[in-house]
DNA sequence: TTAATAGTGTCTCTTAGACAGTATCCC
DNA sequence: GGGATACTGTCTAAGAGACACTATTAA
């Protein structure tokens, strides 16, 4: 269950009816001092044989000259969803990727100048689709490994570290590195994707037979040829097929 | 990893230096409307061999009368677990309790009355606990089972449906099952843990050969004697042992 | 033919699930 | 002893992990 859209209530009142109680249900909206609400998205993509994001270079204070993740105020008639989505195409120039709300980060002091709420979602991008639309300026934005950050800014180390540890357990029980590949892709290419990610070797053997037992993959009938040797049968992810991975 | 201290940035200025460009990294806070930011905290609780949840009554439009996931304005000096923790203490005068950030809601048009974002938590309360501070006052809040609630406010019936998958999910692989449990239980007891909240029956060896196969129960010595039949062992949960569920 | 990577099968061990009878308490 | 629930063990099937050789291409 991603976003969607909802509803929630808020147990304040804009009018000044039933100030009875001093309980929790009938504040008055207006009386509150409000946080400021940003979204950040924690871009990650494959690249070079390496799981690297995405990052920009703060050129004011507090943190100046230190990169961090991208994001940005949320507007007053967009989901949290779509201001992720927005920052995304800022950034990336990319769209219809896949996109997932990691986790709120709110507390007081956070940052310097004022209260923060920050709605951190990440994002996985293919890596043929980023080659494409390339990046905007040049200087301030950035990938990296994600095994090789530099300083962030905040405490921006640890969202990273949050998003891998999601990132890692959902390789487990879900189709999710499916999204950090290009429709059409080898068993090898798969196969990388999970060792990149969860930083350790796979069995070629064990890792081909389990992928294939799920039936999640379907053969396109292509190959890939690159180098001076065999060359290796193109798969596509089918999504119909049962995931029980 | 929970909520936790931390830092994030807001790609805001307050100061009115560089405004080159209209890029998104130096907005000024003050020129930006901020949504009201509230805290919601799912109460759960096994009750009548029965997973239940507090609701309150809403006394004001919108959705006057209905049913609702408690919930209040975060103050401007407090964290989001702390003010999910200050609820908590309010509606059930319980504190020190299992308590997990589930999900930001945060759809433009959810809350008729203004722009609302809302992290909500979800909270497990040991079923003893609960009876000793019994509950605030009594017509507008009380317990129902997740398995037959009133019709609910807003789309809070897509928060509880949300939760209900996260708790189950975290059954398998985690010890969260033990928040729900007084500090000394019997196998039984905690067998009915899993059977209640996944909703089905499980074998009682198998339960047991697995539970006990991990060593994260230690045997108290003492027993549990309930009616005209044999009296069961009371465990208690070790949380040293590797859980390794 | 060589260099380089694609592709394949077996065995073992552990785990999950199906399944029924004995033990111990109070009355 | 009857009623009620605690407690226990075996078998089978499926899945995870260790492990090494053949197949196919370009040069």
């Amino acid at each position: 269950m991603e976003e969607s859209s909802n509803g929630k209530e808020a147990m304040n009142e804009q009018k000044e009816e039933e100030q009875s109680e001093e309980g929790p249900h009938n504040y008055d909206a207006a009386k509150y001092e409000r946080p400021s609400v940003t979204v950040d998205v924690l871009m990650m993509s494959l690249r070079q044989r390496d799981l690297q994001m995405l990052l920009i270079k703060r050129r004011s204070w507090p943190y100046e000259g230190m990169w961090a993740i991208p994001g940005g105020f949320i507007n007053m008639d967009e989901s949290l969803e779509t201001a992720a989505k927005r920052e995304l195409q800022e950034e990336t120039g990319v769209e219809d990727v896949y996109l997932e709300q990691l986790y709120t980060f709110g507390n007081p002091g956070r940052d310097p100048r004022t209260r923060v709420i920050t709605v951190v979602y990440f994002a996985l991008l293919d890596s043929e689709l980023l080659q494409v639309s390339a990046a905007s300026d040049a200087t301030d934005v950035g990938w990296f490994s994600v095994y090789d950050l530099p300083p962030l800014a905040f405490d921006h180390q640890m969202i990273v570290e949050y998003a891998l540890n999601r990132l890692r357990g959902k390789l487990e029980y879900t189709t999710i590195a499916f999204n950090l590949l290009p429709e059409q892709f080898t068993l090898r290419e798969l196969q990388w994707v999970y060792e990149i990610i969860l930083h350790k070797k796979l069995d070629k053997r064990n890792f081909r037979k389990k992928i294939l037992s799920t039936n999640i993959l379907e053969d396109t009938g292509a190959k890939k040829m690159e180098g001076t040797h065999r060359p290796a049968r193109l798969y596509r992810f089918n999504p119909e097929a049962e995931s029980k991975l």
